[in-house]
DNA sequence: TTGAAAGCGTTACCAC
DNA sequence: GTGGTAACGCTTTCAA
């Protein structure tokens, strides 16, 4: 395996000129950089990027930190920020995140430039103080569906997405609007469901619509836990006519427990989700689309944005990039059935 | 930002002392270990991972090449890698590969120690030229749902999953059975879809079938190629009654067709798909089951073994692990209807 | 058992 | 322009 030296010895010249040449430097003689790029090529010479890295102080590696599992949001916008990447020099490194200590070990450990130059957090509220620590050891971060004071992040308004999906229902017509989410106190601290109940409970409210308690669920983001929820809700004494549920995931159960049932969808009850991930389109579940490529290639650009510019200004100008949220109709929700549905006044 | 140096300043010691006990050599007194201990404990020191790997000759990182946009089952394979390497001490690195390009770029970089300690590549076919740069290079090297002569691989058996899904059809009653596969001149060589087809070829063969020509397409694993391919072959004077898609997201296509083309799944139309993603699952296609999870996941732990194993050893007994395969009968074939159908003899 | 010193392959600074 | 040389932070060999 060749080195610079034993390439620097083929051309006849010196360690630093083949270090010049290789990082294109112009205090080069044409002549010299030709007879040197010849060494390379035939040595078959390629630069060692850990000796490399750790002259430079560092290492051409973006972490992810990604909730892998839990979402399969998360895959979409790791493929957006792979196709960021893909251009650059970085290498991404991909660290899971399957429970909190998981992700206080990660980011413990990379509050260092040598392990990753630049960190990309998703779907994870990373508390203040960590970020802070984050801060000061000058890693460039960017949130992505993750806010937090003084970082860059990619958001999406949840509230908003919460208000869009109830008001719809509410405009098709419906009154009793079941709510399936995150439970509020889950582990990881994520949010974003949260967020979404938030403006559900803020459209009942302008509707003039009592929040049922039994009527609102909280549970992960898995098809089981849809399945469930469906199933206890529509052996309500006084079942929803429709539900909205804080993923696709869970949507996706809920239809599954209403076919249990023998409910027809839509006619008998209706069902919005949210995220629009793939297979949204596939049963056509009537969702809230987040655009979860595009938010990780943003995030990615704006990672590398930071990288780029030089270490002073690095974070002085935190940004909060919303994207937007787009209401999806299509057949699994409709206005209510006379037969059926609530009959609370 | 503390250094090894600094602990050992602060601990009273030499350098050296504080490498032992940082890798746990068994020559430290006591004593000193704790004295050691304590300073890096108040340091806040953490070894880097860079001055680490450049002093070893290898970088605790094991890279994944993987086609992450072109197969939906890729993802379930990488949720198997990651969780495999999980426990241990090294690091993912992801190369996604949109194109054969790509392919070479990233193994033309990775034939090297310094980029990767090892390397896990997934349903690329990769050329034995290349392998044996891999393998001289002394880079461990694992295949997942790929082989190479000389290369531990985990691989699927395809021709046999061809058999088991046309077999079904065969014994279902149908006799015009369509396939929809990858091209067997795709620019990637991926050759799932060859061999599967080739069981398909084998089973009509065995059951006095012809193969009809107009029945036999192919076209890259995506939802729109099933979609316009099914619509294709209901437009035949003399349409399938089945149609074997080499993977689940065609299958999903075609059965999107079917609809488009007012017929009815399974009565009229029966389709198998290949894989058993996530969504089959919700959409109650039949299909072949590939453990992609556990493919990633072993593939992973042999790569671990590899890694663990003294340098020497390594490569020597290349092992294939062939994963079994298992027919899943859903609600999307049934015995073709006796109005409709193919009337060859 | 411990300390000192020699690498690992680069980059960057300094003379020439 | 170009060639030495000192870092970068760690592991490991060699003495002591």
């Amino acid at each position: 395996m060749p080195t610079i030296a034993d390439v620097a010895a083929s051309a006849g010249v010196g360690l630093g000129t083949v270090s010049r040449v290789l990082n294109g430097s112009p205090k080069v003689r044409a002549e010299t950089r030709a007879r040197v790029l010849d060494a390379i090529d035939t040595l078959g010479y390629r630069p060692n990027p850990l000796a490399r890295g750790l002259s430079l102080g560092r290492c051409q590696t973006v972490g992810v930190v990604v909730p892998f599992f839990t979402h399969a949001s998360a895959v979409e916008r790791l493929r957006g920020v792979v196709a960021a990447l893909d251009q650059s020099r970085y290498d991404l490194v991909l660290f899971n995140v399957e429970s909190p200590v998981h992700r206080e070990e990660h980011l413990g450990s990379l509050t260092r430039r040598d392990r990753a130059d630049g960190l990309l957090i998703m779907s994870l509220p990373t508390p203040a103080e960590e970020l802070e620590r984050l801060a000061v050891s000058g890693v460039p971060i960017v949130l992505v569906d993750a806010e937090g004071v003084g970082v860059t992040a990619v958001v999406t308004d949840d509230v908003a997405g919460g208000r869009m999906a109830t008001q719809h229902l509410v405009d098709l017509g419906h009154h009793a609007i079941a709510f399936l989410g995150d439970d509020p106190a889950n582990s990881f601290g994520f949010t974003s469901s949260t967020q979404r109940e938030l403006g559900y409970r803020a459209v009942l409210a302008e509707a003039g619509e009592e929040v049922r308690r039994d009527l609102v669920r909280h549970g992960p983001h898995e098809r089981e836990v849809g399945a469930q929820v469906g199933a206890e809700l529509f052996a309500l004494d006084d079942p929803p006519t429709a539900v909205f549920a804080s993923s696709d995931v869970q949507a996706t159960g809920i239809i599954a427990a209403a076919a249990h049932a023998g409910l027809r969808v839509p006619e008998d009850i209706s069902v919005i989700g949210f995220d629009d991930v793939e297979i949204s389109g596939y049963i056509g579940l009537t969702t809230v689309r987040q655009p979860l490529f595009d938010s990780g290639f943003l995030g990615g650009q704006l990672l590398l944005d930071a990288l780029a510019a030089p270490a002073p200004g690095r974070g002085d100008h935190p940004q909060v990039h919303p994207l937007e949220l787009e209401l999806v109709i299509r057949t699994t929700t409709a206005p209510p059935t006379s037969g059926r549905g609530s009959t609370r006044g």
